[in-house]
DNA sequence: GCCCAAATCTTTACGATGTAAAGATATCAT
DNA sequence: ATGATATCTTTACATCGTAAAGATTTGGGC
């Protein structure tokens, strides 16, 4: 295993012009898969996924701007040009984190279906996790919702983004009791679920932005953005008059 | 006026190598500001508002991946570097446009305040005008809420968005009929804020990422986004059990 | 076991970008 | 008028996305 500096000094024949700016040895190793023992097949043997962890790594890590093909390679421990043989370009390895996201996404609202007992807690339950997944992955959630980075033609990408969408109508038709069927809606089940939707998907992109916080700030000290997102979603709603 | 060529002629001394490239001439006069006949001050004399104009049109018209320095630069018809001088560098420029943007916007919801009869009215016009702006101009839009990009330390930009802001909350208080002091929130009035903030933003957010297209495509044919964006904001909100 | 085709990864190269630094030119206070 | 300053241009460099060609490993057919 780790055979690579030796294939690495053959390969370096021919044109050996140039040498004086010394790169640095290309820096190995930096950040080898954690099952660094499993015989390393070579050829890396899984970077497809590898690059995708090292993707989400970096875009938690340095933000969006952070997330470019080469750092991503970098951060792999592979050539620049190596994720374009399994992305094709930026926007490739893009998408597919989103997808990523998406089924992560989708995973803890199901996991929050078991929330509550009545409706109305069961819609809060759902909210508080759709705002901690985006707390948790605040760089994951915004690539979600970029979609001038993305190419929702991706298959992997658009079913991972119609089951979140799914599951929103599902549990808005729960919530109103009936049945929604994704074909053909009607206006008060459209408005119900763009109420919803555009209620919670407002709140995280206006907390993830810091644009709250200045409402965050003039609450009693120490409220929490929990406290205020439950105090959006149950207070009676229109005028007080 | 229009001595420019003469002048570059003339500097044009010194190291003549690297010439094989053979340059357009650096296409000048692309896209001469309107007032052409205004003596033309040269020095271009009002380069920073006219790389302003330039990177609104460019952001409208190619998306925010065509709103680059050096693009600002070709269509105002100056050197690559000159917009540093006057912005520092891209999040300057960026965030000035987005002082621009605030500007703008603030300006529709005050024109939009003289919208409707009752205070529910009133909202909806509001929430009307608030859509508009954004799909009048969705790359401004975009801008304004994308703070990774954003310097909001800028006095600017930074008075800009406070001024949106209060704009948000006085209208929220006088539905309400009560005047709220920026300076400490209830609960419920903080409610009531992020309530409507999120609301509207994240209606406008969904539909300019294309994610509201799913639920109008189902919705009885030809149904505008208004009617849906009206729907969401009068139909009874909490539980119709 | 061996050999060739395909898949995988690396090198090299090119144009575009942001930004810094230095040079050239116009404006302005004095 | 002149010198300081603001404005704009040139030049240079590191980084990025991406294409093309070379090198290496894998895998199937014999």
């Amino acid at each position: 295993m780790t055979v690579r500096a030796e294939s690495k000094a053959q390969s370096s024949r021919g044109r050996a012009r140039r040498v004086t700016a010394a790169r640095p040895a290309r820096a190995k190793g930096t950040a080898r898969s954690k099952i660094s023992g499993e015989s390393a097949p070579y050829h890396h043997g899984a970077l497809h996924a590898a690059l995708l962890e090292a993707a989400e790594r970096l875009l938690e890590r340095d933000g969006l701007s952070g997330l470019t093909l080469r750092a991503v390679a970098r951060e792999a421990g592979v050539s620049h040009a190596a994720p374009t043989h399994h992305f094709g370009d930026l926007t490739g390895l893009v998408s597919e984190l989103a997808a990523i996201g998406f089924r992560q996404f989708n995973a803890a609202m199901a996991a929050a279906d078991f929330g509550g007992d009545t409706a109305t807690e069961k819609a809060l339950a759902r909210a508080r996790a759709y705002v901690a997944y985006a707390q948790a992955h605040p760089g994951m959630y915004g690539l979600m919702f970029r979609t001038e980075r993305l190419d929702m033609k991706r298959p992997a990408l658009h079913e991972a983004a119609n089951a979140a969408f799914a599951g929103l109508a599902g549990a808005i038709g729960a919530q109103r009791h009936e049945a929604i069927e994704t074909r053909a809606l009607s206006l008060v089940q459209a408005a119900a679920i763009a109420r919803a939707w555009s209620l919670v998907h407002g709140f995280t992109m206006l907390l993830l932005d810091g644009r709250l916080g200045d409402i965050l700030d003039r609450l009693p000290k120490g409220t929490d953005v929990v406290t205020l997102l439950d105090a959006m979603l149950t207070t009676s709603v229109t005028r007080p008059s």
